[in-house]
DNA sequence: ATACGCGCTTTT
DNA sequence: AAAGCGCGTATC
């Protein structure tokens, strides 16, 4: 028995890896779980977190005899330990999404702390500290606001949230999670502003999570300007380094009352949280789609379970599994149902293409253009949305039939008539075009199809004077871009705005009349399940972009250039019908084991030959039965498929689902499952088979 | 993950 | 001979 401390120290290592994420070290000093630490680890010196006391604890999880337990370099206490929910947040997340806790813990802590000391970390805290007391003294002089009036939906709906606080106050309930349903422009950031206003009162903070860092300035400004008072930050991955650790350290000091953030923010350090907000819920932004795949949405659910604070998630377009359990009863809902003001939402016109006469090649429809240019002789602001940048999707040759695919991936290269390039999408490869036909010398080599370029040229075209301007990936390339062109949109410079669905999220265009979507059509028809769902969300979102005052409400159209106009998603939509296209796909859902009524994880390969790929697959499915793994937790494992673009980057592509009617089952399986895994990595790589990376998708959004 | 050693190849 | 790289092994 020595006088030194034993601990475990959670550090990056990848889950069920040779190396256990959890390492014994010893102390001199009594260090708090949660404490950050430094360690050597061997010939490094890496940043760990406190995790557990293993003085008393000989367990399987502690080192074999031979290691010599070393001690650790340094604690850094110029920071407060990490507390107790927000590791028990950080355990739960690594055991779902099937990753290790100390490579979960270690990578959501701004990467900054990485490369500081005790020394550097204390003088870092001690400066921002000073800098901030300045600038609080300085904007407590501010004058008071005014609040705008509320309508009697929002009335309802913060009612109801007092209810929510005060039931939650004396532990009367522990369902702390509500929806709220609000339609496009109904006020739902107004409610919001209320609900943090609320809980700042109470001296507690509040956490905003926004699905884009695009949306994050407008939003930034809002709440500024409501709460001059307290402090905001943001946190997300577009500031620099030191912004971000900065941000951080004020949220764990309980210095920043109002963090606003993307999904990493979900794990800030908060020790007075008292409400998490996610706008716009269903948005696909809020899963992580690499190293540990969350979803913040459903952590941000999961922290204020743990937390018994709200968890309030806002959307026009609830993702099917939040509305289900609104209709269960396990959400409240709180409903906005109309506009603000007299404003009523656009006039949802459907264009049947099958019956217009064809124009050659034109993208937009007479009636559609007539709208457009009625839109100009009013003054009013059009938005022409189309989900594909570049000119044209593919390049071919009149002659020979050659088309410009890409030599990596199995997709076309995509003609940028700007730059004179064919670009791949998938890989990024790029060349310029060629001149003739690389196959036969054919000089008539011929765009097929059409993209944003293509767009806004025939508009031009069609619409001499008016003013198009495009914002897509590749038009706000470079900082400070898009602010400026959506500034130029406000400013009244524009006329018709051609954009990919990056226009149609957040934007609060006032004199906007017009909202077309050119061919929508293809999601209709998509392999993946939530294809529906998206393309609902996309259009009732494009579509909530107009008419957001009252003064162009009434002449607000949506317009939808479709083959297929007696769809039923097309047909909800057109009667803004949320409840009922909802309705209809949960049956589907239902009756196909498909989520919310299953669970789903997702097995990938990538691997050089597709065979490598699928033996994997297979090698992994024969475990499972083998060992009767499967029956056990009655889980169902198909049959491995390629992706829909199977090749990316000379890497072939399969994926496996695995459903489980329980997700704890599904838990348990993949528990199991996983570290067998390895072992066929290690025997494939052995048979000179070898696949290049595989991975888990738990809740995978896109199959 | 990341560091490093070992044996093999390629380069000077 | 020196430099380069693909594995295999160890990290409390």
């Amino acid at each position: 028995v020595s006088d030194s401390q034993r601990i475990q120290v959670a550090i990056e290592a990848p889950a069920h890896s040779s190396l256990s994420d959890l390492l014994d070290y010893s102390s001199e000093q009594a260090v708090p779980l949660g404490s950050l630490v430094r360690v050597p680890l061997g010939k490094r010196v890496v940043l760990g977190l406190v995790w557990g006391d293993a003085s008393f604890d000989a367990g399987d999880d502690s080192p074999p005899s031979d290691v010599a337990i070393k001690p650790i370099t340094e604690a850094l206490t110029a920071l407060p330990p990490l507390s107790g929910s927000w590791r028990a947040l950080l355990d739960f997340c690594a055991a779902y999404y099937q990753r290790s806790t100390g490579e979960v813990a270690v990578s959501v802590l701004p990467p900054e702390l990485r490369k500081l000391d005790q020394a550097g970390l204390a003088q870092r805290v001690a400066k921002w500290l000073r800098a901030e007391d300045k600038r609080v003294a300085h904007e407590s002089a501010l004058t008071p606001v005014v609040l705008p009036e509320l309508h009697a939906e929002q009335e309802t709906a913060l009612a109801q949230w007092a209810l929510l606080q005060s039931e939650l106050k004396n532990a009367a309930t522990d369902s702390t999670t509500v929806l709220l349903h609000g339609v496009t422009g109904s006020g739902k950031t107004e409610v919001y502003l209320r609900m943090a206003a609320d809980v700042l009162q109470n001296g507690q903070q509040a956490l905003v999570l926004v699905p884009e860092i695009n949306l994050t300035p407008q939003l930034e400004d809002r709440f500024e300007a409501r709460f001059a008072q307290y402090k905001i930050v943001s946190l997300h991955s577009g500031l620099t380094p030191v912004q971000r650790l900065k941000n951080w350290v004020l949220a764990h000091l309980g210095q920043a009352d109002l963090v606003l953030g993307t999904r990493l923010a979900v794990f800030a350090s908060l020790p007075r949280l008292g409400l998490i907000v996610v706008d716009e819920e269903h948005d696909p932004s809020y899963k992580q789609q690499d190293g540990a795949r969350y979803s913040a949405r459903d952590l941000a659910v999961y922290r204020g379970h743990l937390e018994q604070i709200p968890v309030v998630l806002g959307s026009a377009t609830p993702s099917l599994e939040t509305w289900q359990r609104s209709q269960e009863g396990r959400y409240r809902c709180f409903h906005l149902p109309s506009r603000i003001g007299q404003a009523v939402l656009p006039k949802v016109r459907l264009v049947n293409m099958a019956q217009q006469p064809k124009v050659k090649n034109q993208a937009v429809s007479v009636p559609l253009l007539h709208a457009l240019q009625q839109r100009l002789a009013w003054g009013d602001q059009s938005l022409v949305f189309l989900n594909r940048r570049g000119y044209a999707p593919v390049l071919h040759c009149t002659d020979c039939g050659w088309k410009s695919a890409c030599a990596h991936c199995s997709a076309w290269r995509v003609f940028h008539k700007l730059d004179r390039t064919l670009r791949c999408h998938h890989c990024g490869s790029t060349d310029r075009v060629p001149r003739a036909c690389p196959d036969c010398g054919n000089l008539d080599i011929a765009p097929m199809g059409r993209g944003t370029e293509q767009l806004e040229e025939q508009l031009s075209a069609l619409l001499p004077g008016a003013r198009i301007a495009r914002i897509d990936a590749d038009s706000v390339r470079g900082k400070g871009a898009l602010q400026t062109q959506l500034g130029a949109v406000h400013a009244g410079e524009i006329d018709i705005l051609v954009g990919t669905q990056m226009v149609t999220k957040g934007h609060d265009f006032r004199r906007m009349s017009l909202v077309a979507a050119i061919n929508p059509d293809t999601s209709l028809f998509s392999s993946d399940f939530r294809a529906p769902e998206r393309l609902f969300a996309l259009l009732q979102q494009a579509a909530g972009r107009a008419g957001r005052d009252a003064e162009h409400a009434e002449r607000s159209e949506m317009w939808v250039q479709t083959w297929n106009p007696q769809h039923a998603l097309y047909r909800a939509l057109h009667q803004h019908d949320f409840a009922a296209f909802a309705g209809a796909q949960l049956q589907e859902r239902q009756s196909a084991a498909l989520p919310p009524f299953a669970y789903l994880a997702l097995l990938r390969a990538d691997a050089r030959s597709a065979e490598a790929a699928r033996a994997f697959l297979q090698a992994a499915t024969a475990l499972a039965q083998t060992q009767d793994l499967a029956q056990t937790y009655s889980v169902t494992l198909c049959a491995p498929v390629p992706l829909p673009v199977a090749r990316v980057a000379n890497a072939e592509r399969m994926q496996l689902l695995i459903e489980s009617r329980s997700r704890k089952a599904l838990q348990a399986f993949l528990a199991r499952w996983l570290p067998l895994l390895h072992e066929v990595r290690s025997q494939q790589s052995r048979l000179k088979q070898p696949i290049l990376r595989w991975a888990i998708d738990v809740d995978p959004l896109a199959i």
